[in-house]
RNA sequence: UCCACCGUAGCUCAGUGGUAGAGCAAUCGGCUGUUAACCGAUUGGUCGUAGGUUCGAAUCCUACCGGUGGAGCCA
């Protein structure tokens, strides 16, 4: 019967056909080893020339890497394989030949790779980083689902930007400009005034010429927008949404961690609360760590985020910065206006950070004062202040950036390696 | 945009002023438990491009093109 490489676990004893790619081969004199991969899973094919024929013997002989097979064989358990089974291959239909594969069993580098980036998702490694992005993205879901959150997905095509700091994709929309969206938190607010507890998924875009492992042109975003909610209420669901994420991979991923050599001692500490400093420790911590050159009032960058994340083991929250560096919509701390009520939550061993989120202003008059200060106008931003002008009320929300949380969770190097087919800077194919 | 490093066989690299090399891949042969299998043989080159220095340049110099890492900015 046809079934997957997932499921050949129900079928020990059982003959059973797999529709696969030869991902590798060993062989000797008289007997092969086919590395099969169905895109379920990978296991191995033995064909042994004594079983099957000569004539079929010399032909899996022949078979070439990624050639694509029928393979037909006895599910045994067996303690010397990697996922437990192996498949007695009793018979093998070739569907297509495949000539000379660009990816070898060997090392490559880097540019080849995302040259071939169609064919390298096949490989192992990067099977097993997509695997854990899907895992991350169903636990997302099932996260809000279950908090009584709703999914709104706002637009891809904006008339302006939402914070006004980076570069934005420029289009036509018409006779019209149009920009791509750099983030739908604005659209956010408007539906949480709808709904009370939303959330998005979904991608964005960066016209950055950055060019760091952290950085993609056109990355994913989960954006959850509460009202009613303080600061502080974000806190806990900001830790509780990482912590249900982290754990969710480490039961639903074991053999994908595995395949990463991830270190998984260190995801199985990340549970909620996590810790908490202010700007104003950090800049003393780093002070501390040897960095002499930061003064209050300057953005962090990655060595000092990474100097920070170091003398933690969780995920680290750093609440309260200098308004002058943050996003227009920030709301002040009451009782020092000078900071806002935010947090950047910066991922541990040295990932970065992974959630930016902050307290919105609610009042309509500051919100008003701040769009002169930002020379805000049009109607692109006139929407916006109509959220404080009817029934306005306190709320909170974060943006976690899905790419940089894929690569802390996986333990890979650059988050090029996280999104299917990255945008860079300079790449925009396959 | 700035800084550093790198462009040599299909791939990964060595060669740093005197005949263009290795491993892998491919092709042929051998091997009954391989795990990036192994062993033997064969094939494979406009040394990124254009100038320059030199008796002689993959090697030294200049410019350009491409890439990698980082900075800034951010998730």
């Amino acid at each position: 019967m046809k079934t997957t490489i997932t499921e050949v676990h129900k079928h020990i004893g059982e003959e059973v056909t797999i529709g696969a790619w030869l991902a590798n081969k060993r062989s000797s004199g008289k007997i092969a080893f086919l590395q099969l991969r169905d895109g379920t899973g990978f296991i191995q094919g033995v064909v042994v020339k004594a079983d099957i024929g000569e004539e079929k013997f010399q032909e899996a002989k022949a078979l070439t890497q990624e050639s694509s097979i029928y393979v037909t064989g006895k599910v045994v358990e067996d303690a010397r394989s990697p996922v437990g089974f192996e498949i007695q291959v009793t018979d093998f239909e070739l569907i297509q030949e495949a000539v000379e594969y660009p990816i070898t069993p060997k090392n490559h580098g880097t540019e080849f790779l995302m040259d071939h980036r169609h064919l390298w998702l096949r490989s192992k490694k990067q099977h097993a980083v997509m695997k854990i992005r899907n895992e991350i993205i169903r636990a997302t879901y099932e996260f809000f689902n279950e908090q009584g959150y709703v999914k709104i997905d706002p637009p891809i095509l904006t008339g302006a930007s939402a914070e006004g700091t980076t570069e934005l994709f420029h289009t036509k929309y018409f006779d019209e400009d149009a920009y791509l969206s750099q983030s739908g938190q604005l659209y956010m607010e408007a539906a949480a005034m709808a709904f009370g507890k939303v959330f998005s998924f979904g991608p964005t875009f960066r016209a950055e010429k950055s060019k760091t492992r952290r950085h993609l042109i056109e990355f994913w975003m989960i954006e959850p927008e509460m009202a009613f909610m303080d600061h502080d209420d974000s806190l806990e669901v900001q830790e509780r949404y990482v912590a249900h994420v982290v754990q969710s991979v480490l039961s639903n991923c074991k053999l994908e961690l595995q395949a990463l050599d991830r270190d998984i001692t260190q995801l199985e500490k990340i549970a909620a609360p996590f810790p908490r400093i202010t700007y104003d420790e950090a800049i003393q911590l780093l002070k501390e760590k040897g960095f002499d050159d930061v003064e209050w009032g300057d953005d962090f960058g990655a060595p000092h985020e990474t100097a920070i994340a170091e003398s933690f083991d969780k995920p680290v929250f750093i609440i309260n910065w200098p308004a002058e560096i943050k996003a227009f919509y920030m709301k002040p701390d009451p009782k020092r206006p000078e900071v806002v009520l935010c947090a950047d939550l910066i991922a541990p061993e040295g990932y970065g950070e992974i959630i930016g989120g902050s307290q919105r202003i609610d009042d309509l008059e500051l919100m008003k004062q701040r769009y002169e200060e930002h020379e805000l106008t049009g109607p692109a931003y006139e929407w916006y202040l109509q959220l404080r002008q009817y029934g306005s009320v306190p709320h909170s929300g974060f943006g976690l950036g899905l790419e940089r949380t894929v690569a802390w969770i996986s333990g890979v190097e650059h988050v090029r390696e996280t999104i299917p087919f990255p945008r860079l800077l300079n790449r925009l194919y396959p």
